[in-house]
Parts: C-alpha cells; structure tokens; sequence
DNA sequence: GATGCTAGTTAGATTGATCCAATGGACGCA
DNA sequence: TGCGTCCATTGGATCAATCTAACTAGCATC
C-alpha cells in the first residue's frame, strides 16, 4: 500500500537557497524569471530547486504580491453544448498564458452568481470573465474593484470590455434568408429571460421583418433550453394563426424543439421552417439538419480571455468591444432555396 | 465612469476585531463558525464584519492552515458532451460543499496533463478529480501526496478512489440485445486509445459474442472522437467481410459516424446497427435516433465528488469503488426487436 | 582619490490569517 | 474562603513567499 497524503514538508525558498548558497530573495527572482539574476546564478538556483524537489508555493507569493494567475470562469450552464466550447476556448487560452481557471455555473440565477463572485473574489482571483446572470445591475459587476470581461450578454449601464456575437446583424442575415424563402409569419422562441443577447437577437428580427413588410414576430417566453424547447410545440398549436418560421434563441431550443414538433405533426423544413443559434456539433447530426447562424462560441472564449489578458496588463486602458462576424448555415431544417449549402452572410 | 480597480486596502481581520472590540483570534473563530464563541460575541463580530465591508482572504489562510477549500477538475475534454455533463455534476456538488473548482483540460496527453497537475499543486488544491490521460503511470498519481479520485478510467496499478460505469455489464447486455437482432459480424470502433474504460467496454463486447459462439469484433483503431467518427465510414468500406453492428466506443463517435455512414450509402437501423455509450442529448434527436448505453455523466460527476469529499473528512478510509449501474436505451439505429422504447438491463 | 553608475545580490520587514499555550472570570463545591 | 473546572478569549509566533531599500563590487569619469 502506497501512502497516501504524507504529511512531509515541502522544501520552501530557504531550503533551495541554503542549497544553491545565495539568499531566498535571489531564488525567489530566479522564480519569477527576474532579468536581474545573472546567468551562472540563475542556472545554479534552478537545479538547487531541482534537487531538493521545490514546488512553488503560490498561496504564499499571494499574500504578498498582488497576483495569483488565476482568472473566474462564471458561466450559465456547464452542460449546455454551446457553453461546454466558449468554456473549453477560455479554459485553453488562459491555459496558454500561465493562468489556470477557476470553473462556476450560475444557472442564470442572480443569488448563486453572487455566491459564486464572493468565492471568487475570497480567492483574489486576477479577472473574471462572466455571463451575467439576468438581472444582474452594473453596480455588482463594479463593485467587484477587480477586472472583469462580459461575454455574450451585457449588463445594462456597465460599460467594460465585452466579447460577443454580431446578434443583430446574423439574425437579421438569417430573417432575410427564411424571407426570400417565402416565409412570412414568423414566431421567436426563447423570449422567456430578456437579456441583452436576446434582445439583439428579437431586435435583428424585427428589424428584417420591418424592412420587408412584414408583421412583427410572435413571442414565445420560454427559457432557452431544451425544456423550453419541448414547451413549444404545444404553445404553436395554440396560436390563432399558423406560422411558418420559428426562430429559436439558441441551437439547444431548437434541439428540442424539432423532434417535439414532428411528433405533433409539422413537417419541419416544409410547412415550418426553424433556425437555431450558434451551429454546434449537433446541429449538423439533428434531422432535419438545421439551419442556423454560426457565432464560434470557442472562439469568443478565446477572445474574451484575451481581453482579460490585456486588462490585466493594462488596468487603464479604453475599454474594448469585440463583436465577432457570424456565418448563416443554411441546412435542411428551413427548406426553401440553399438546401444542405452553406453561404456566408 | 466609474473607478475601474480601485487601489484600496482591503479590511483584514484587525479591522474587524477593533470595531468589534475583540481580539484577531476571536473573529478568525467566527469566521470559521467555530463553536467556541459565545452567541452574543459571534453576533458583534459578524456585525462588524457587515460595517467594515469585510471580505474573508482565502489566501492568507492557506498559508497558515492546510486547507484551501478548492478542488481541481481535470478532465479529458470539456466540450465533449459527455465530460460537459460530467463536469456539471462535479462543479455542482463542489459548490454545495462550499468548495470551488479550479477546471483543466488534458485533452488525453499527458505532458498537458503533468502540466495541469503542477499548477493544482502550486495552487494547493485539496484534492484532485481525474480523468487520467492515456499513459499514466501509477507514480505519477501516488507521487502527488494529495487525495485523487479517479473518473471513468483507472490507472493500471493504482488502488485509489474511482467512479465510474458498468462498462463490461453495460455493453454485454447492449450486444446481447445486438445478437437477439440477429447482428452476427461485430465491428467495434473507437480503440485507438485503449485506456481501462474502453478495455472493460472491449471486454463486455467480447464475452457477449464467446458466449453466443460468434466471432471476435474486428477493431476500428480511432480515437473516440468526431474525427474518429468520420474515419469510420471509410475504414467500414474496405473491411473484408460486411459488417452488421457497428459498436461505438461513446456517443461523439457514433454521432459523426452515422451521416459519414449514411453518404456513403449504408442503411443505419437496417444492414448495419449503430450503437454508442453515454446518452447524452443529442443521442435522442440523431436521425435514426441513437441506441445507446445510459451512463449518466452527470451522476459519475456527484458520485466522484462525494467520494472526494469523503476522502478530505477521513484520508484514512478504505478506497471505494463506485461503479454504477447502466441502462440500456434502445431507438432506432440499431433496427430489430424494440424499435424507439426503452429497456432496462 | 573621490564620485557616480550599474549590475547583481541581500537582510529584514511585511502580507493576513491560523495555531497554540496561556489567561481571566464565572461557577460549583467542600 | 479556597480550590479546581470549564468556558470564552487572547497575545504572540508562524506560515512562505515578495517587496523595499540598501549594499557590494567593479569600472569609468572627473
């Protein structure tokens, strides 16, 4: 039997530097990859460490110094697959630049947010890059007094660094294919929480519909999850009149959605087109395959932390917005022209 | 525009104790709801704590106790569904547990791995939830001195803490519903990585086929991704003699294999029965759906956490070994008996 | 010979909480 | 009153790093 957690004493700075024979502020600076320790030292310190098998120990420089190179994930759902890969971009760039992660859901609930903030700021994490649960008001975001980049959705009235999808100008791209398609009466699904990304969302809508003509779409407030999705067959039924373009706030909706509608007897693609958001890896394996707009939710992981990257750099520069170009996929799920092609928007 | 990081001192304890009017020592033990302190005591000093704006540095008290009340995820892809789900159900009871999770990804390679592991060991994690990465070795485990349970796999030799499911039950009753179909030719596809989950998967598949006298499965050696998926199609082509079953090592797999499959002209359901393992959502909207070995990803997440938390209360305990049951879900892609119901096994 | 400069190194203070041993006061009991 | 318990509280040491300012050579300059 191997034992388990041997309550041996790591070596500390002291030990390394008795061993190397200079003093613990050196070994410390060879450590941090100061330029000021010369060469000869350097490489003598490092095998000292070596030797006695130092691990560094970064509570302590925490309570010194100012930095732990560790930076606040704070999404809404792990599992959702949308999530699962902006996560999983984030965790990959953070991974690059020496920071390691600290991983929270929300839920898209304010009190657990808070929960998890508290926690996170207990840590003296670096940053945070956040999904702001609904609801959640500028002052809570500012008066964390730490770095923090919003992705996907914004708080109202906080105006800091950001990384998202081009909502309006996709979905509008969007509208206008399922519009030439011959579609005219359109119905959103996923107006049941309205945060900012949502709103971008309904706003492109609208603004298409308005543009052609058209009147504005039905609302439909479910959450945007596959729960919402499975309400949303029986909420059509009940609609005074038959639409024939459902847009759904999220590829996860539209999940759940196109089996429960089949079920209920629409023919999805014919009689019904449905869109989703986002265009991850199911989207592609679902039948019919559907049709929706890409918006490379690793990507905005990846260029979220790389904005928390250069904030710590630089607490004092302008704030940055980066609103990432979407892509319409056009696949079998709106039928009309484009079947199975894919165009760019 | 509001101040961005302020530079101002954070309250310590001193403060606290000094409104208060008590010593550091009293208010440290209030913090940690010690039970030590008289009632009426406790309630000034958490008044104070509220009056100062006090906020507890995690930091400095790992420096002095042993605990950090943190705990590090190190899976072997996030934006795998399946470990997505995982994932979820281990950072949700964590955070019930008042710990944080620090997240990191191997993407099954062990030098990424060892890199993970050094920083959750800088960091002073209480313990470790892992996946282990192909390739590791017992030392590597054993060597960390902190409590490590293990998830889905098992590194050979290591006689630690591990949850994970029925895989060899699992899939024996999944071949045995394949055979009382009338499948006969077994391919089984995902074996590039042969870690302890896919052997035991293996293993379950070939007892099934011994016991009804029929041939061993001929092995796919791809890595139980979508890639992997897709390589399927063509690898089936070029086979011999023609399959019948085709036995995914996951759900990703079978998912990217069953359009790849269907271009190139088979009929999934009908000459050739597709299955994977996991359930995990997506299983269900597939077209033919999926028929699969129910895992429950998220339930393997709670259960490891708890055998984690188990482990921090009392290092001293036995291992456990939590293997948990599975179901089988039996839908369209594997055509014969049951057709779109469910079955237990 | 005094002075200034630079590169490399260092001693000692500091960070904010916990641990430990000690202390003061209230209480019970002979 | 005196003594032993028990409870609540406390001062000081401690954890392992970083920070600050100072120091030492070595060399060039005036």
């Amino acid at each position: 039997m191997a034992p388990r957690h041997p309550e041996t004493r790591r070596p500390t700075l002291t030990e390394v530097a008795a061993e190397a024979g200079v003093s613990r502020a050196t070994v410390s600076l060879v450590l941090r990859d100061s330029p000021l320790v010369a060469a000869a030292t350097r490489a003598r310190v490092q095998a000292a460490a070596e030797a006695v098998g130092y691990l560094y120990n970064r509570g302590a420089a925490t309570l010194r110094a100012a930095r732990t190179k560790t930076a606040g994930l704070l999404v809404t759902e792990i599992d959702n697959p949308f999530f699962a890969e902006l996560v999983a971009g984030a965790e990959a760039a953070l991974d690059a630049a020496g920071y390691i992660a600290f991983l929270a859901a929300t839920g898209d609930c304010r009190d657990r947010q808070g929960r998890a903030l508290r926690r996170l700021r207990e840590q003296r994490v670096d940053g945070i890059l956040l999904c702001p649960a609904i609801g959640t008001r500028a002052e809570e975001i500012a008066g964390l007094g730490l770095p923090c980049v919003q992705a996907m959705r914004r708080t109202p009235g906080l105006a800091g660094d950001f990384a998202g999808p081009a909502n309006r100008e996709g979905v509008e791209a969007l509208a206008g294919h399922l519009i030439a398609g011959g579609r005219r009466r359109f119905v959103f699904a996923g107006a049941g929480m309205l945060h900012s990304g949502v709103r971008e969302r309904l706003d492109g809508l609208r603004r298409a519909l308005r543009r052609h003509g058209l009147p504005p779409p039905v609302l439909l407030r479910v959450p945007g999850t596959r729960a919402g999705g499975e309400a949303v067959a029986r909420l059509l039924a009940d609609l005074p009149e038959r639409p024939d373009a459902l847009v759904c706030v999220n590829d996860v909706l539209a999940f759940a959605a196109i089996p429960a509608l089949q079920r209920a007897g629409w023919e999805i693609g014919g009689d019904l087109a449905v869109t989703g958001i986002g265009d991850v890896a199911e989207a592609a394996t679902i039948r019919p395959a559907l049709t929706t707009l890409r918006t490379e939710p690793r990507r905005i992981g990846e260029t979220a932390v790389r904005l928390l990257l250069r904030r710590l750099q630089d607490p004092a520069a302008a704030a940055e917005q980066a609103i990432l170009p979407t892509r319409l996929v056009v696949r079998e799920s709106c039928g009309g022209a484009g079947n199975l092609a894919m165009s760019d928007c």
